[in-house]
DNA sequence: TTGACAGGCAAGTCCCCACTTGCCTATAAC
DNA sequence: GTTATAGGCAAGTGGGGACTTGCCTGTCAA
């Protein structure tokens, strides 16, 4: 029906769109650590298991790209895959030029 | 937790899309020209109320503003909402400057 | 005024998805 | 080797949302 669903589904869900936040914030988190970060600062309790399904949604929507390294696991954001909603809807009056 | 909940949810459903798409195509449709075109163009049988709840969520979502006119109610896109998401996740190496 | 047309409202059903629970693998420190 | 750490896998559960069904309201033409 339309190009990338896991997209959508990516960003349809609150904790997954704070945890690109947390990744925009400081990127290359490993699973652990933002775990932590989300229950310190955000107060969600939400377990491990919970996190770590999280990011495999948003790796599968190319919003996240892993990184292994020994016995860790590195997370990076990559943003560019939101470009595509832009550029299907194109917002009117677009891109204050600097 | 996050700003706008309505507008992720909005976008999260491929049918609302695919409004979004037909919106995008021709603005200011009635709920029944839509109905229409999504079966005609792209083979979903949804039903009027199916349509017609989808075009609730895009409106409090902001998406979609809407005009009355005697029986009829013409439906207009919006797309400023979605700049929020680019606003909040900045797209590396953005607007290629025509 | 009667009928057709455009749309709204509300309750009910069903299914996907977030989250949990429990156990397992692998790397590193001791 | 043994223990702790970082992460993975799979089945089960519960709730929210998409969709249906049925009926009601309002507008226009005959």
């Amino acid at each position: 029906m339309d190009a990338d669903p896991d997209l959508f589904k990516a960003i349809g869900d609150a904790t997954r769109r704070v945890i690109l936040d947390e990744l925009t914030e400081k990127d290359g988190q490993t699973l652990f650590e933002i775990c932590g970060r989300l229950t310190m600062k955000h107060g969600l309790g939400s377990s491990r298991q919970a996190i770590s399904q999280h990011l495999a949604v948003l790796e599968q929507a190319g919003l996240v790209h892993t990184r292994r390294q020994g016995r860790y696991k590195f997370h990076h954001i990559d943003t560019s895959p939101l470009r595509s909603i832009v550029e299907r809807w194109p917002i009117h009056g677009e891109a204050p030029n600097p």
